[in-house]
Formats: C-alpha cells, structure tokens, sequence
DNA sequence: TTAAGTGCAAAATCTTTGCAAATGT
DNA sequence: ACATTTGCAAAGATTTTGCACTTAA
C-alpha cells in the first residue's frame, strides 16, 4: 500500500512522519514526474509556501528528491531512483523538457555518456535536454 | 583593437552602438569567462540593473551570449564562441564549475556525446558538470 | 515532555513592466 | 527628427529568516 511505501522511505531516511512530509511525498510517488512547488501546492491544499520549501529542502538533502533547474530558470523537484547515491542524482539519467507541450520528464538512458576532461575531476554530470518528446513528434 | 572588434560584433548583430552595450560587451571579452549579472555591474559601474537586463537579454537574443543556469540556481551569461548557432548555443562544449573555488567555465569538449532516445527529436543538449578543475585537482 | 516541525510576518533577491527623459543615427 | 535605449518607480515571483505555536515520538 501507498501509506506503508510512504512510511518506509521516511523512516529510512529518519525523518519524522508528519503531515506535510506525507502530503508532498505522496504526491511525488502518485504522479511520478517532475513538480513544480506550486503544482504541489495545489495538491497538497493549504500548506504554507515556506513549509513546502522546507520539507523539499530536507528531501533533497536526504536525497528523496533532487532539484531540475530549467532553462528559463524555473525549478522542478523529482523523485529520485534508487540509483541516486551520494552526491550524483544524475547516474544514468537525463532531464528533458518538451518544446511543444513543455512536459518535463527524466529519461533512462542506455548508453549515458562518459565524459572525460584532461586534468579535471568529474563528479556530477547534469544533462538537460529540449526537443520534440514522444507524444509531439 | 578592442574597441572595433566590439563595434564588429554590435554591428554584425545590427544593434545600435550604445555606451551600455559596449561596456557589457568589452568586459565580456576582456574577462572570457562566464559572469553573473552582478559581476557585470561592478564592472561597468552605474548602470541601472534594469538595462543590464535589457543589454543581456537583446545579446542572448542576438546570440551574442548565452545563459548558464547553475545547479544552485544561479545565472550566468558567457559570450558564444563561433559555433553557436541556431537555438543551439551548447555544441561542442559543456559548462563546469568547481566544488572548490566555484569558478564556472565552458569547456571544449573533443568527443561531445551524441545522445539518442528513441521516438525522441533532441534539438538542445545543455551539460553542466561539477567536480575539480585544473587548479584544485 | 521536549525536540522537531509548522505557520505567519517580513525581508532579501531576482526579474519584469510602464512611462518619461535621454541618446544614437 | 525620430526611433531606440535608458533610468526610475513599482510590482511580481522566488526563496530565506526569525519567532511563537503546534505536533510527533
């Protein structure tokens, strides 16, 4: 059920179980794609904007979610896979957004590419794709 | 000089060669690294940050910069090489910052990845890459 | 019970808009 | 001379901070 995934991943992570940590999380896991805080917002009923930052900026740090920044500068929040460790939420991963219908999706990658730079340490690669998705091509 | 190949670029772009234009555009050549809109300020000395907006925003249009949105954020605006063309401001280099000192650079890229995603039109790879640079390694 | 989380008020940034004055050609 | 650009005032959006009240364990 739901209620128990929910459940565990807090307590994994060893957050508290509260009302708004369920709300936002839950809707992560229903909708399964990006969010924007104001999408949440919408779903989760009154919450107040500073308490949604909060609990965003608490998944993130516990890596529950990681941020999406956008080519026009607006951010996204999405659930992270299992793949997600350490610093790097990007593993095998990239963030697209569709010029038509605008919808922003991470996509699984096969073959995601390895970068190398002569005299540089590489640690986290951030591909964000626009183009035409699935559905508008 | 300095002063015509700013001219050059203005004109090229046909936009009129005004003193704020030019000072925007000077310290963009004359620092060749990625600069956010407060840097710039500092730079060009009183200048409303409105037509700083305004400035880089018609150079981006003109595709005489492009933007960088870094992880945390932020903005940036780097002047674009040669090979910027089209809507396509990201080929053959990516953008990097430093874990240590922060400072954000485009780098060109020998083999820049082809990425393919089936039933999907990518027109726009945008690469962002955080780790070690050259000095901090 | 008490440490952690939430709501509210307020502030700090960043970015945009409208309009009158100044500037470029 | 006329269209374009700039500066100023103001507003909108996003994100952060401080503090008192509430809730989870």
């Amino acid at each position: 059920m739901l209620r128990y995934k929910i459940e565990k991943i807090l307590k994994e992570k060893k957050l508290s179980l509260t009302k708004s940590r369920k709300k936002v999380l839950k809707f992560f896991i229903k909708s399964s794609k990006p969010l924007s805080l104001n999408q949440i917002r919408l779903f989760v009923g009154k919450m107040d904007r500073v308490t949604l930052f909060r609990v965003l900026n608490i998944f993130e740090s516990k890596q529950i979610v990681h941020k999406i920044r956008l080519e026009n500068g607006k951010t996204l929040y999405a659930l992270c896979k299992e793949e997600c460790e350490g610093d790097n939420h990007n593993h095998n991963h990239i963030h697209f957004q569709c010029e038509n219908c605008n919808d922003v999706s991470c996509l699984t990658i096969e073959n995601f590419p390895v970068l190398k730079i002569p005299n540089y340490t590489l640690n986290n690669i951030d591909i964000n794709v626009t183009g035409l998705c699935i559905n508008c091509n």
